[in-house]
DNA sequence: GAAACAGGTCACCAGGTCAG
DNA sequence: CTGACCTGGTGACCTGTTTC
């Protein structure tokens, strides 16, 4: 994947501690952490620029670079990158070439005034209150974090500090994925409710795929925040710009070295953890659709994945957008699995919606909407809300990106997932921070990322007949019959498993 | 169903191993379970919170907290898990956290003398030695688990780690559901009165439950001592807040890192494994079953799931109560592989049972008896003797699975596979070579959208009807009719299956 | 037929190393 | 100190098994 080190801008090497970074990068956060001793004070007013030549220049501005593109001890992520992440990675590359390329365009205009971002995009949120270049703090960020960002007055609450925001984005967030690209659309042709046929990948006409409910799973989804320039507002409606420092990096906070005058990285950080947490554990249950299920969803993800990646493929500047909403979804554990989606004409009901109540500890319901506009003919949208998959069943072996879309279960519940968290305490003792606090927030946060994609004849043949299938499987089911009962004893075992 | 890990909070993929876990929990515990030489001690006095984002910070804590959740090897089976073992466990769960939360309101007035036990609890014995939020040695435990939990002193008598008596765990205690929890019925909906009449989950009055319609085989319910806070009292008459390690877990045991300080969570463990196994061997054979057959038991066992997971989600603390019994069983070593069963009406037809063969040196005979107050029509006895399939399975090793038999013949064999297993051989441990296999699919990388859809025709096709599919379970059903229980017995393994 | 679980695979990442 | 490289571990995804 191009990505570039976020703090430096060089290739990036990796995904570490919550950010794209490079070897070096990933080094430095990692030392400079737990010795914060080692870090001198900025002779620069902490105002050095970072990048790659003059990383190593002063400490001071690199650490709190780190912290402004979103790295955290606890942000940290681990194994093999979910689809779903490899997804929104493009989703957001498109979007950032798309901005990159509307900004060129607009600044012919006016440099102040961001042209108004695409009705899409609007749902996400001021573009950029910060300075290019310049991220704002993500909600990783622990209060440690934030307060050597600019913070040194911050009492952290107590010992419970995570929770509340940061978690709430990744986890809950659902999507809805409205594809218009025409380019998509062109490849295939309406697909015919009954039949996907090769046309599967049309988003549009896809009536069933159409609502399809795929989410992902709360964890997989990267910060939006992060995603793009400016953080979602939606997710912290009551205090834009503020961040909610966590309480992880506390012992950071007696270094001042890393604290820089600039007034405008100033975040508040009066309690409002416990309305983050309120506001994030919403959940959107919404989706109602019910009879796709697992299928839909992974028809869903990888229609997806294709539909972003072919994109790219074709025009450099996608013009995907992403929106993120949060909605209020309905608590109820049940499931939600379902899939709603509607297309242009209709338009997407709020019916499905109607579920959500607040009450639901937290669901974010984030929309992405994928525009080509290379092709304007007919465009279409697609709304899908994901549900996190959860269940592997897919198959697909490695690949790399295959975003195998795994059937979820359709476990009605998915969209509870996160709300836990609270108890982190850390343990500890030791230091380290990590523990605590924010642990919740920090999924991964990403950028953009260039997979292949991979593929699977079968699939695709019987995809193109339309389904076939192949059914071998008699034999087990003879098998069975011929079973009555098995009875396993172990004598020692008590569990049982019935 | 939107389930948490229970380890630590993120969303869970399923039921691993005795608990809903992520795919990070059934990992590691599946790695350290077999390789606790990996684990370094905790850094923290064994006291790390366990949660999402430190979850990798404490190996040992980690696993001590899989453990208290009541995750097991031992229990561990290679396919799906039936309903019932799922119930148990969860009204395990819920009960752990009643008790808990009873002990802690009562630990103010006296904390030597707990309160009396609901009565449908009474015979479980007492209720709560454990803290608040730290779950009481599961049934399913090893007492190598067990000893992980608390005991460092315990001496492992060998090198080999599994086999010993891991068994004796889980087998012998039958479960009656008393369900009283009101929530619990709303939930359910209602029977039909052929299949179980609705009521029967009203537990309450259940006089019967009072009788349980259904009874879970024998195998299947996680022994009471370990589904609540205290252990079964009726198991260790003689030592009272005394858990014995599972021999199991014996190598675990020399490691003891996972100990934790924390005394109120010691454990006694002189050597009283002999007498735990004793006692577990014990086996309820009465069943009675009535009428209903499987069919109903079927729905019997999916309402209790569903309600006791929604009961659950609603309620953390459960009303349900499980009372358990412990009936004695015949002890009778030899093994039958057959079944008998009779049934009131139908029975059984042996022939199918025909292909178990008592291979397995270690039968046991069980009785399970289930009622079900709420048709009391007939009373139809049940009878099976149940002889260990395959002692494969029992012991797995670890991998039971052995892929090498894949399927090749028909699985009747398949109760004996197992028993190897213990070959498993890692692969490859090499290196790597990894495979290639799965090359076929891959095909190439590509592009176009058709081909990155995968497989999964049924999915296609239902996505293309946009409908789904569903409920067919009949043939399932039908299935069920048949077979009339299944129960494994493994000699090492503990778990058994139904 | 399809869901769900144990186990395997291997893409990925935190850390440790140690020349530079 | 820095950061390329290596190592141990992690976990998303997959395979095969078992249940529904
Ligand atoms: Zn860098
Ligand atoms: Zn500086
Ligand atoms: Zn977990
Ligand atoms: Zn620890």
């Amino acid at each position: 994947m191009n990505q570039t080190c976020k703090v430096c801008g060089e290739p990036a090497a990796g995904f570490h501690f919550g950010a794209f970074t490079c070897e070096g990068c990933k080094s430095f956060f990692g030392r400079s952490y737990n010795n914060l001793s080692s870090i001198s004070e900025c002779k620069n007013n902490g105002e050095c620029v970072i990048n790659k030549k003059n990383r190593t220049a002063c400490k001071a501005c690199r650490l709190r670079k780190c912290l402004l593109v979103g790295m955290s001890k606890s942000g940290s992520r681990y194994g093999r990158r979910s689809n779903w992440f490899k997804i929104h990675c493009l989703l957001q590359e498109q979007q950032q070439q798309a901005a990159a390329a509307a900004a060129a365009h607009n600044n012919h205009n006016s440099q102040k005034t961001p042209p108004p971002p695409p009705a899409t995009l609007a749902m996400l949120g001021h573009p950029g209150v910060y300075p290019p270049g310049l991220y704002p703090p993500r909600p990783n960020c622990t209060k440690e974090e934030l307060m050597l960002l600019g913070l040194d007055d911050y009492k952290h609450p107590a010992a419970s500090p995570s929770v509340s925001s940061p978690d709430s984005h990744n986890s809950d967030s659902s999507i809805d994925v409205n594809v218009r690209s025409n380019t998509l659309l062109r490849l295939g042709k309406p697909m015919d409710a009954n039949s996907m046929s090769k046309d599967l990948f049309l988003p549009l006409p896809f009536p069933g795929l159409s609502s399809l409910p795929v989410m992902p799973p709360p964890g997989f989804i990267p910060p939006s925040h992060l995603l793009f320039p400016g953080y979602h507002p939606a997710l912290y409606p009551h205090h834009q710009g503020l961040l909610k420092p966590a309480a992880e990096h506390q012992h950071l906070l007696s270094n001042s070295h890393l604290a820089n005058n600039n007034s405008r990285y100033a975040l508040n950080h009066n309690n409002n953890n416990h309305i983050n947490s309120i506001s994030n554990n919403n959940n959107l249950n919404n989706n109602h659709i019910q009879n796709n299920t697992k299928a839909a969803e992974e028809l869903t993800k990888r229609f997806y994945l294709d539909a972003v990646l072919k994109s790219q493929q074709r025009s450099p500047v996608a013009t995907t957008t992403v929106t993120t909403t949060t909605y209020t979804t309905t608590p109820t554990p049940m499931h939600s699995d379902s899939i709603s989606s509607t297309k242009k004409d209709h338009h997407v009901d709020d019916d499905q919606r109607q579920d959500d109540h607040p009450t639901s500890p937290h669901d974010h319901h984030t929309r992405i909407e994928t525009e080509d506009e290379s092709v304007d003919g007919e465009s279409e949208e697609l709304v899908v809300a994901m549900t996190p998959p959860r269940s592997p069943r897919t198959n697909m072996q490695d690949d790399p990106i295959d975003l195998s879309m795994k059937t979820g279960s359709s476990h009605s519940s998915k969209s509870s997932i996160a709300s836990i968290d609270d108890n982190r305490h850390l343990s500890g003792g030791e230091s380290d921070a990590h523990s605590e606090d924010n642990d919740d927030d920090d999924e991964t946060t990403t950028t953009t990322i260039t997979t292949t994609i991979q593929k699977r004849p079968q699939f695709v043949a019987a995809v193109a007949n339309n389904i076939s299938e192949d059914e071998e499987e008699t034999e087990y089911e003879r098998d069975m019959k011929r079973m009555k009962m098995q009875v396993t004893t172990t004598p020692l075992d008590l569990t049982t498993r019935v």
